[in-house]
Order: C-alpha cells, then sequence, then structure tokens
DNA sequence: AAATAAAATTAGTCTTGACTAATTTTATTT
DNA sequence: AAATAAAATTAGTCAAGACTAATTTTATTT
C-alpha cells in the first residue's frame, strides 16, 4: 500500500501530465508547494517502487502500474465530490478539500460501490470526466459560452475554472451543471457576453467568465 | 487540529473511561497496540495540548475539551459505518476497518450533514449508540438473548461482540438487526439456548453466543 | 520489611517526509 | 565559447511518532 504523500504525488504527476509538457522536479515543487529537493527524493522512491520512470531528457513519466493508481486516486476523488454535493447538499466551492481527504481511504471496493449508489456518474461537478472502474475516460467537455455564436442556447456541463472566487461567483448567479444559458451577444469592444440566465433578465459577464464555463449546446 | 494519531489515542481513552477502571499507560499501550513508553510520549503531548490530564493515582482522564472531541470522533466512526452498511451494502464484519479511516475526515460540518442524510440514525449496525450532535448519547442496549426466559420472542438491537468471527458466524445465520428470535428453551446442562430465528426450525447455539447478542423483548 | 515483579519513565534510535544550504549539472545569454 | 542563470542534486537537519534498552518507581509477595 502507498502513503498518503506518495498518492499526493502521484495524483499531481498525473495531473501533470495533462499540460503535455516535460513533468520536472521543479514542476512538481511548485505544483505541490514543496522544496525541490524534497520533489527530489520523493522520485527516487516512486521510481524504487515502479510507479514512476525518471529519465533526465524526457522528465518524470508514470509507469503503467503508477497511472492505474494514479487514475483510481482521481476516481476515488470526483466520486467522493459527486456524493459531497449530491447526497450532503455541500455547495460547488467546498467539496475540493473533503475529497483530497476522501480519496486517500484504502478499501478495494469503495469506489465501486460508491460508484454503484451515486448511479454511475460520468463528469464529477466540476464536470471533470469520472475515470470508470476499467481506468477509462469519459471524454472531457471542450467548448466554453465564449465559442459559441451569438443567439445560441446553451446548458452549463461544467467549469473550467475550480477557484473559489469563480465558484462564488457561480453561486450568486445562481448557475449550476445543467442550468440553462443563452447568449444573448458579443461585445466586440472586450468580448464580454450578454446572457440569459434561464430566460431571466440580461447579463453582463466578462470574456474571461465565458472562456471559464464550459457548456453543451 | 489534531493529527491522526492523536484521535487515535483520545478515541482509545473514550473507549476504556467505558470499563470504569483506572485507565494506565499500559492498559493504552495493550488497546493501541503501541509501547508503553510511545505511550508516554503521547500523554506528555495530549496533556499539554489540554486534552487529558495525568494523574498517577488517578490515571489517564480526558478533560471536558478531550471527552467532546474523543465523541465526534466515535460519532462521525458511527455514522460512517450506518453509511457503509446501508447506503454501500457492506456487511457487518467489513465496516469497521473503512470508518477507522473515514472518522478522520476534517470538516466542520461533515459529521452533521451525515447524520441529516441517514435520518439521524441513533444506533451504529453493531448497535452502539451515535452520539448526538450536541454530545448526548441514546441509552445503550443492555438484555442480551441469554437474559431472557425461555418462550420470549424478542428482536436483534445490536451485537455486543465485534470480532469478524462473530459477525460472520450470524452472516451464516441470517441475523441482522432487527431479525426476530424466539427463545424456545434453555439447556440446563451448559446454559445452551434452542431459538428460532424468523419463526424458522430450532437451532442450538451456545451461552458465549446468547450473551454476546443485545435484543429488544 | 526485604525481595521480587510489574509498571512507568528516560534516553537514545529509526523512518517518513519535510526543510535549508551548498554544490553540481544543465540551459541560456551575451 | 565563456559567463551567467536556472535547475537538479547532495548533504545534513528537524519534527512526529513509533521503537528498544536501561533505569526508576510502584506494587506485590514472601
Amino acid at each position: 500500500m502507498h502513503t498518503l504523500s506518495e498518492e499526493n504525488y502521484l495524483k499531481c504527476i498525473y495531473r501533470l501530465q495533462d499540460k503535455g509538457q516535460k513533468i520536472t522536479p521543479t514542476a512538481i515543487a511548485e505544483s505541490l508547494g514543496n522544496n525541490p529537493a524534497s520533489v527530489v527524493d520523493m522520485i527516487r522512491k516512486l521510481t524504487d517502487k515502479k510507479l514512476i520512470a525518471y529519465d533526465k531528457k524526457k522528465g518524470v513519466e508514470l509507469t503503467a502500474e503508477g497511472q492505474k493508481y494514479a487514475t483510481l486516486i482521481v476516481r476515488r476523488h470526483r466520486l467522493w465530490e459527486v456524493f459531497l454535493l449530491e447526497k450532503l447538499d455541500y455547495h460547488w466551492d467546498e467539496i475540493h478539500d473533503i475529497a483530497e481527504e476522501l480519496e486517500h481511504i484504502k478499501d478495494a471496493t469503495l469506489a465501486d460501490r460508491l460508484d454503484k449508489f451515486l448511479g454511475f456518474p460520468e463528469y464529477d461537478p466540476h464536470g471533470d470526466p469520472i475515470p470508470k472502474a476499467n481506468g477509462k475516460m469519459p471524454k472531457r467537455y471542450s467548448t466554453t459560452l465564449a465559442d459559441v455564436k451569438a443567439g445560441a442556447h446553451c446548458r452549463v456541463a461544467a467549469v473550467k475554472d475550480t477557484t473559489s472566487a469563480f465558484l462564488q461567483y457561480l453561486i450568486k448567479l445562481n448557475i449550476n451543471i445543467g442550468t440553462k444559458i443563452q447568449l444573448i451577444e458579443k461585445i466586440p469592444f472586450d468580448s464580454s457576453l450578454v446572457i440569459s440566465i434561464e430566460g431571466n433578465e440580461q447579463k453582463t459577464v466578462s470574456q474571461k467568465f465565458g472562456e471559464s464555463l464550459l457548456i453543451i449546446v
């Protein structure tokens, strides 16, 4: 079994993979808020355990086993997020930190049972795809509110920005997953967006806002 | 906030309190499977944090704050057990170890939300009372199957023995919380019990078995 | 009461996973 | 290509929480 700290490193490396760049000790250190020297130590440890491979040229890479394990942690994290939001009525901005703890609970069947209990959700409340029990990933949303044409009707699928500031702004605007939004017009000057939420009175939001909201047309 | 290890010591001391005896370092060490020397270290630490008081004469005692904190951990543990059994379909004998991890998840409102979600249960699947949000305890069951008179009809309320061996035997006998049992007769020779489970064919169980099963007449 | 046994405590060690400071290696400029 | 900057690494330290071994204190026998 792996320690809390090892799991957090694996998850971090997993996340950095998505960016497509070479994963350096410095990048990991920054991401975790740790000292690069500590990262070097842990790279050695995870390499010994054959969860990662480290090559100066290629940087850090997850081995097949490391990938599998990291995927499991992400699966657990996202399932717990669904649970916290749907069953315990937490808000969007409260669930991440709790899931960060819950993801480390070790039991062979827990994730699958939770998955079943939740009705096999495909996306977490932030719209991130939940890895299936077999490791497969539902495909990620990619269209943002800023991408659609004026007049288009769409639905909120997920958030691209998961900062507390953004999530709380969404709560204030009463926007949730599934909320219907119509893009009324784009202001050419600064690309800000005039929208109507669930058919209500028009509001103007920034380009940055539009780019942070993943939608289904 | 307190560490995992500190929480485990508090919980251990809380449990030992119920036995009514003086709580010595050795007793704690045995209960946790730790070395007495380690226990002495931790006693110092928890004393400094004012969670316990240690007096050679009186032994270890929880302070008001320590008591409150230990009660919260027990509350979380028992609520999670209910969740695992009722919502995730675990068996009686599987839930303890997982709840042992879940009880340490730190969030101010999690226990209360879980409590609400579960419908404010009063007892966990082992029949132990779940401390209320205000710290009050539902009263514990005390009548065992061995206490009732021949002919009596009763219902399983809880288990007094939570060893895996006993719980698995219950599963084998198809006995659960709420199961109806009639005590047909007591064999004078060795106090073994002839019972009928849910009106089915008679079976004989040992005195030890009867004393391990808490019931409501 | 002295002898012995048990319990408590102290002192020092180990591992994990952080850290800082110093050094070496690699990349980037000029 | 040399100089400089950045990144990686090594060496040594620290705190938490466990350990062992040795010692002191308390309890129990004889």
